[in-house]
DNA sequence: CAGCGCTTTGCTACCGGTTGCAATAGCGTT
DNA sequence: AACGCTATTGCAACCGGTAGCAAAGCGCTG
């Protein structure tokens, strides 16, 4: 062994005085080697600093323990969340995450063939706003790795999805604005994609367009950003009159809810719930304190991210999976 | 070249009718190699659908342009940005980053083992509550991958850290303090690590420790948390009678001074200024908004990212750097 | 003590690239 | 036509592991 690079499985064996396949066996979980030279094998490795080098390790196997996740939406803090519990049960598997960026500079294309390149043994969509037919499109490679779509559906076929019922928690919150005597809603919608589309506004709509009459206003913010939310309520509120206005507001997440909030409150004074209800989506823990204190819909995140470690796992077959959440009643309703 | 598994160079080579290593050539960037079968290999590999395997390359050149990206607070939403900014710029030099969670379950000296068996080239410490000791340690193995810290200082003399300046930013605080009236500071710590002793707490306190007489009060969080912000200021206010309060208070990071503005004024009545007085840090954007306009300083996050990628590759000698962000005068003081 | 079966060990080949050198080709000279 | 020079190409060896098979070791039986 050179001193300046570090201690390959053959100088462990030099070593021990074993061959290296011996040393390989010392690190293989199951491997037929005797009790006694695994520990003489064991004892030098820790000796010389020795650990396998994974590089070469998933040469040789193909398979990396490397996720690659993609991330479009870094104004939203509830990605945070995510992250932290994705992380944590990739790496209670040996797993490891390739965070990456989506945008202009870098789309989910290029993310995919990148992150194929690299070898990753699958491909997460964190709730990005992908256009379905990039997906489809043949531009992927055949042999591309797995992609798994996480808290947002997925209308391509072929793609798993793993999110929040959307059906189920919007029947739940509709109830309850409906007890709670709200008449006249409106739906705030992020980004315009696809599969959104299917998603919750698509749920909300059903229940109220008969109750109302007419259709439900859309106000569209364009993507999940606070000052997205606070210049398209801006605008709705400026060219309403108080008659007509919605007397709750559904937002499609908490971020939007919160811009929402700031602006109903700091530029038109009206008072939530009072003057104009709002809900949220997520159960982002921000939307939680008492200057918010917003009326939200909690994603199963712990059960969604377990679902899906175990298809990666192989545990259970890839399959688009709609988990129930919980209902979050605060002030803001 | 079998159906099931992807290209290599060697199935391009036969279809292009060269020998494998020129299809290596034509992927290298300056390799010699005549124009007109560099155009025949990059057909034929556009055919295929061959792209170089970056775990082979990488195990050849003994270099994986991957970089693990250490973070354990992912209760701060001002993590996300800088992972927003830090993926971006080490995406636009084709390198990417591994995200990993610190936690109880696995800590720094896991964590930088793990990515050594990765081959990662360099290990960013995000801002995480490392105990200098830990890092010191002979446990390290002698060839690991260098190890930076960004947004944090660092007692460890061989570990560069690239930091806002607490010396600068905490004279323009203070002055701007002065100058608004206040005379009664207290200061609202996070994480006790050794580091952060030496930063922004000690700038604050010396400067105003001989204007006060008494030493300045310290509200210990002991993390980045809002709640734990919540807590510790709560039972500072049931202790201290109105009078003996302090008039303004300056908390280590925008997360704590969001918790502190929710508890002054929704469980205690107080009015923020006029009654208590808060300052964060970071310039998360969040604080910008109406309900928490909250002064603040911006740390220079794309300068601060953009060092620390040029120490990466090696057109900026390894160091520490203190760059001057930038106050943000708000509602709050 | 040969024969048998099971555990343990060593070996060849391979994963898919890169490196550095040697061989070859192409072209202009004399 | 032979020669020399350079641009291009091919090759053996290597990066650090793993798979799967063959050989060796070992204890026991008859």
């Amino acid at each position: 062994m050179s001193k300046s690079s570090r201690a390959t499985a053959a100088d462990v064996a030099r070593a021990a005085g074993v061959s290296k396949w011996t040393v390989t066996r010392a690190f293989t979980p199951g491997a037929s080697i005797a009790e006694h030279s695994r520990e003489r094998v064991l004892q030098e490795a820790a000796k010389l600093g020795y650990r396998p080098n994974l590089l070469a390790r998933s040469l040789a196997t193909k398979t990396t323990n490397l996720v690659a996740i993609l991330v479009d939406d870094f104004a939203n803090p509830y990605k945070l969340p995510v992250l932290e519990v994705l992380t944590q049960a990739l790496q209670a598997e040996q797993m490891a995450a390739v965070l990456i960026n989506i945008n202009q500079h870098f789309d989910h294309l290029s993310a995919i063939l990148d992150a194929d390149q690299r070898q990753v043994d699958a491909v997460i969509l964190v709730g990005t706003d992908f256009k379905d037919e990039a997906l489809n499109e043949q531009a992927l490679p055949a042999s591309r790795p797995p992609l798994y779509v996480l808290a947002r559906e997925s209308t391509i076929a072929h793609i798993p999805a793993v999110s929040c019922d959307a059906r189920v928690s919007m029947a739940e919150i509709n109830q309850h604005l409906w007890q709670r005597g709200y008449r006249r809603p409106g739906f705030m919608s992020g980004p315009r994609s696809l599969s959104t589309a299917l998603g919750r506004k698509q749920h909300f709509n059903t229940f109220w367009q008969p109750h109302c009459g007419a259709p439900v206003p859309e106000l569209r913010a364009g993507s999940y950003d606070r000052n997205a939310a606070a210049q398209v309520l801006r605008a709705y509120l400026q060219h309403t009159s108080a008659a007509e206005r919605i007397d709750v507001l559904m937002c499609e997440n908490d971020a939007l809810a919160i811009g929402a909030i700031e602006t109903a409150r700091h530029e038109f004074g009206l008072r939530v719930p009072q003057d104009l209800a709002i809900v949220g989506y997520d159960g982002d823990e921000l939307a939680a304190t008492p200057s918010f204190n917003l009326t939200s819909y909690r994603q199963p995140l712990p059960q969604m991210v377990a679902a899906l470690i175990r298809m990666l796992k192989g545990e259970l077959p890839p399959q688009s999976l709609n988990l129930p959440g919980e209902l979050l009643i605060r002030g803001s309703t």
